[in-house]
DNA sequence: ACCCGATAACTGGGTTTCTC
DNA sequence: GAGAAACCCAGTTATCGGGT
C-alpha cells in the first residue's frame, strides 16, 4: 500500500494536475484544458476517502444544493454515498467539506455546463441508443419513462453505475447527461478515463524531478492513514481528561485504539475490520505520526510521575 | 493467519479530439 | 498537419471480504 503527504499532494495536484511550475508560477508550454475539474476530482478523493468508482459515478442530482451548502455554517456537510456505487452495495455517510461542495457547484456552473452545451450542439452526434432518459430528478430519486411509455419512479440509490453513465436529464429542449463530471465534449467521465488522468499528471511531475506517482486508489490510502492519526490523537486527548478526571482504565485504552479504528472503518466502507487494520502498519512507516503521538504521551505521563 | 474468489484499480497501447 | 491532451479498451495486478 502506498500513500502521500499533504506535501506531495499539493506538489502533484499543482504541478501533475493544474500544470504550475514546480514554483508555483504559471507554466505557459502547458496545454491542458480540466486542470481546475481534474484538481477537483483529486481533492474530492482525499479529502472523503472515496473509492475511484465511486467518486466517478456520482450524479449532479444527488449532490446537497449550492443553497444549502452557502446556507450552513458547519464546515463539513454529511453526504449519504449511495449503496449502489459503493463496493458490496453497502451505502455509507461522509463528510464533504463545505468549501469543497463549493467548488463543485462552481465547477458544475460553468465547465459542466459548458461541456453540456457541447454536448447539445453535438447531438447527432451524441445520440445513444442505451440512453435512460430521466423526465424528473432530485437528490433520492428519478423518473424515467419507460419503452412502454410509462413513467417509472427510481430509487438513486438502486441505480447501477452502469446505468448512471447511460443516465441522461431530459425535457422538451434538450437532454444532457446527468452524471456530475464529464469531459469537454459533455460525454461522461469514466474511471478509466480518471486514471488516465493522474498518470498523465505522473508523468509531469516526474518530468520536473518531482519523484511521485500518485493513483486513484493511494489518495484514498492517504485518507485512511491520514485520518487514523488524527483520530488517534484526537483519542490521546480524551484518554488524558479520563486520566486527569480518575477514571482511567481499561475502557480508556480500548477507546484509544479501538474507537479511531471504527470510526475508520466506517468512513472507508469496510465489511470487516482487518481491512481497516492494515492502515496500522502504515502508520508505523509514518513514524513522525507515531512518534509525535508518543512523545505527547511521554510528556503526560511525564507530568504525572513529577505531580506524585 | 492464511487462502481464494470476486471485484476494483492500474497499465499499455491505440484512437480521437483539440490547440497552435 | 503536428504534437499534446483526452479518451477508451483489454489484459494484468491489487484490494477486499469471507471462509477455514
Amino acid at each position: 500500500m502506498r500513500f502521500i503527504g499533504l506535501d506531495q499532494f499539493a506538489l502533484f495536484r499543482d504541478v501533475g494536475l493544474r500544470g504550475c511550475l514546480p514554483d508555483g508560477s504559471e507554466d505557459p508550454s502547458w496545454r491542458g484544458r480540466h486542470g481546475e475539474r481534474n484538481a477537483l476530482f483529486a481533492e474530492l478523493l482525499l479529502t472523503t476517502g472515496m473509492r475511484l468508482a465511486e467518486a466517478a459515478h456520482l450524479l449532479f442530482c444527488e449532490l446537497p444544493s449550492s443553497e444549502a451548502c452557502h446556507d450552513t455554517d458547519q464546515r463539513l456537510f454529511p453526504f449519504r454515498l449511495p449503496a449502489a456505487v459503493a463496493k458490496g452495495d453497502k451505502a455509507r455517510t461522509i463528510r464533504l467539506p463545505v468549501r469543497l461542495l463549493r467548488r463543485l457547484h462552481d465547477y458544475a456552473a460553468l465547465e459542466r455546463a459548458n461541456a453540456i452545451e457541447r454536448f447539445a450542439e453535438r447531438s447527432a452526434v451524441n445520440a445513444k441508443t442505451d440512453a435512460l432518459s430521466a423526465v424528473e430528478a432530485d437528490r433520492n430519486m428519478i423518473v424515467i419513462v419507460g419503452d412502454d411509455g410509462q413513467r417509472k419512479r427510481i430509487r438513486l440509490d438502486l441505480v447501477t453505475p452502469h446505468d448512471r453513465r447511460r443516465l441522461c436529464n431530459a425535457d422538451d429542449m434538450n437532454v444532457a447527461p446527468a452524471m456530475l463530471w464529464l469531459t469537454e465534449t459533455g460525454a461522461v467521465m469514466t474511471p478509466w478515463g480518471w486514471a488516465a488522468v493522474f498518470r498523465r499528471a505522473s508523468k509531469r511531475c516526474r518530468s520536473f524531478g518531482i519523484d511521485i506517482d500518485v493513483t486513484p486508489h493511494m489518495l484514498r490510502h492517504s485518507f485512511a492513514v491520514h485520518m487514523l492519526s488524527m483520530l488517534i490523537r484526537a483519542q490521546l486527548g480524551m484518554v488524558m481528561q479520563d486520566r486527569s478526571g480518575g477514571a482511567a482504565g481499561d475502557a480508556a485504552y480500548r477507546r484509544m485504539i479501538g474507537d479511531p479504528l471504527q470510526k475508520l472503518q466506517r468512513l472507508m466502507g469496510h465489511a470487516s475490520i482487518t481491512s481497516t487494520h492494515i492502515y496500522l502498519s502504515s502508520l508505523d512507516e509514518s513514524r513522525a505520526l507515531v512518534d509525535a503521538a508518543i512523545n505527547d504521551w511521554a510528556d503526560a505521563l511525564g507530568d504525572e510521575e513529577t505531580a506524585a
